[in-house]
DNA sequence: TTTTGAGTTGTTCGA
DNA sequence: GTCGAACAACTCAAA
């Protein structure tokens, strides 16, 4: 019987076994399956984790590492340089080959085709594959061969084309003859020192089946009713799944097959099944996009902005930061944010269009904010809704389009219990007060306990004129 | 080739 | 209270 080889399995943002592409061709070498994490923290500057971040992630190779073990293996995970790490192992277990999946940030782009060419230069085998995205950035062009700056015609022409069916898991993964050494996962440090995790340890569940089962649950209670209730915060309207695609617990072309089958086994599911699977749609073209105009990570596409008069006023940025604007359902989002890491999508509409547009704070102040506080924080997705926002991207809001964040707030969160369960010292206000406390009659905010400036902020800006001067700084920039 | 209409997520104003 | 219009500029695709 010949001796097997061994072959890496490179893990990075695609931390499953099911549907994994790079996974799957590993083990159809027929050799042993040696599976690495490497933690590079200087490396991946535009994609290195912020706080929530790295907490999800040491959930996610626990995970991983269980899952693994399951099947006879293990999880090697390394710290360092990618590039050295990676030499490290080849030669300490005389792999001849090392497998990937694709990841699209700008700069791990560029690492990675290093590490490809400098492999093949010598002489060992190195494979990426697709299992993060439906499609790939550049195979989606319009007619002019051009990539496409707005949505739905991107999301049409992608509809045209088929999608890979999604893999099951191994069953076994066959094990080296001998294992290299690992870090353990507690040496990466990515647990907060302080104990500010509580709230996110109640809100999520983490790992493959965590993802399985959050999609399964969005399948029973939420899909069906999406189209009607994707906007409504105080429901369970969403499938929060962000983070697990964000991590790669899940892949997109298993959400999009399990959506479809039920829209098969039960065609009133259809119309709200396919709002949904849109939502696919734009995390597809947040990536294409990140991909085709890499300089969006910090600056923004439309350019005249560039020259836009933004603001630098650290009292508000931290008075948004912490939730304590004033105005209540921007404050509840920022609550939500800091305590579960996480917001619903409309409230993160509403509260960067406060930062962007009332306060004039630039987009990549709130950016840099949600990136270190979110724990599904997704560079592509991340630069496209703050530059959507700020009106500055691809198929952005129209500059007019100033969120207004009372009415928002009285159409969105309908009974305020939204906004009574973030901003508790308000739950005794009853509508129309409770979007708007300055506005309560004396005798009101007393019943309800609120006292302004003590119990709860005065608003820091009054939200008509700080629409005025928006437009106007829009004007300045024409 | 040129023209035309439509395009995730809104607000305000005046009838 | 409800309703329609106006609020740019530009990309894209179909006519």
């Amino acid at each position: 019987m010949s001796k097997k080889n061994n072959v890496l399995i490179w893990f990075r943002q695609d931390l499953r076994l099911s549907d994994n592409a790079a996974l799957k061709a590993a083990i159809e070498t027929g050799n042993n399956i040696i599976p690495i994490y490497i933690w590079s923290l200087d490396e991946e500057k535009e994609a290195s984790l912020g706080a929530a971040s790295r907490w999800w992630l040491h959930q996610s190779l626990t995970s991983l590492t269980q899952d693994l073990e399951q099947l006879g293996s293990r999880l090697i995970i390394r710290q360092g340089k990618a590039l050295s790490i990676l030499c490290e192992l080849l030669a300490e277990t005389q792999a001849n080959a090392v497998f990937w999946n694709r990841c699209y940030e700008p700069s791990i782009i560029e690492r990675d085709k290093e590490i490809k060419t400098y492999l093949h230069s010598n002489n060992i085998e190195a494979k990426s594959f697709n299992s993060q995205l439906l499609f790939e950035p550049w195979t989606v062009l319009n007619s002019s061969e051009k990539p496409f700056q707005v949505f739905t015609p991107f999301w049409k022409a992608c509809l045209t084309r088929s999608i890979t069916i999604p893999i099951s898991s191994p069953k076994h993964l066959e094990r080296p003859t001998k294992w290299p050494k690992s870090l353990e996962i507690k040496d990466l440090e990515l647990k907060p020192k302080i104990n500010w995790d509580e709230g996110l340890k109640k809100a999520w569940k983490v790992g493959e089946k965590a993802a399985a089962d959050q999609l399964n649950n969005a399948l029973t209670n939420v899909v069906a009713g999406y189209k009607e209730n994707r906007d409504r915060p105080d429901l369970e309207g969403v499938s929060k799944l962000s983070p697990y695609l964000h991590f790669g617990e899940i892949s997109p072309r298993q959400i999009w097959y399990a959506v479809k089958s039920k829209i098969v086994e039960n065609s009133s599911y259809q119309e709200s099944g396919e709002a949904y699977l849109r939502q696919l749609g734009w995390r597809e073209f947040a990536y294409h996009l990140l991909f085709w105009f890499p300089q969006t990570v910090n600056k923004p596409l439309k350019e005249k902005f560039a020259r836009f008069p933004w603001q630098t006023n650290k009292e508000s940025l931290k008075a948004w930061q912490q939730g304590k604007t004033g105005y209540p359902i921007v404050d509840a989002g920022m609550r939500e944010l800091w305590a579960t890491g996480w917001m619903h999508n409309r409230v993160r509409m509403i509260v960067a269009s406060f930062l962007v547009k009332d306060l004039l704070i630039s987009w990549q102040d709130g950016e840099r904010w949600f990136w270190d506080t979110l724990v599904d924080a997704d560079l592509a997705n991340n630069v496209l809704g703050w530059q959507w926002t700020a009106g500055c991207g691809a198929d952005a809001a129209p500059y007019f389009r100033i969120f207004n964040p009372v009415s928002q707030a009285e159409k969105f969160d309908p009974e305020g219990n939204y906004i009574k369960r973030w901003v508790p010292e308000l739950k005794n206000l009853s509508s129309p007060w409770i979007y708007k406390p300055w506005e309560a009659p004396a005798n009101i905010l007393e019943q309800a306990g609120v006292k302004l400036g003590q119990t709860y902020p005065i608003r820091i800006i009054d939200h008509q004129s700080a629409r005025v001067k928006a437009l106007a700084a829009l004007e300045s920039i024409k």
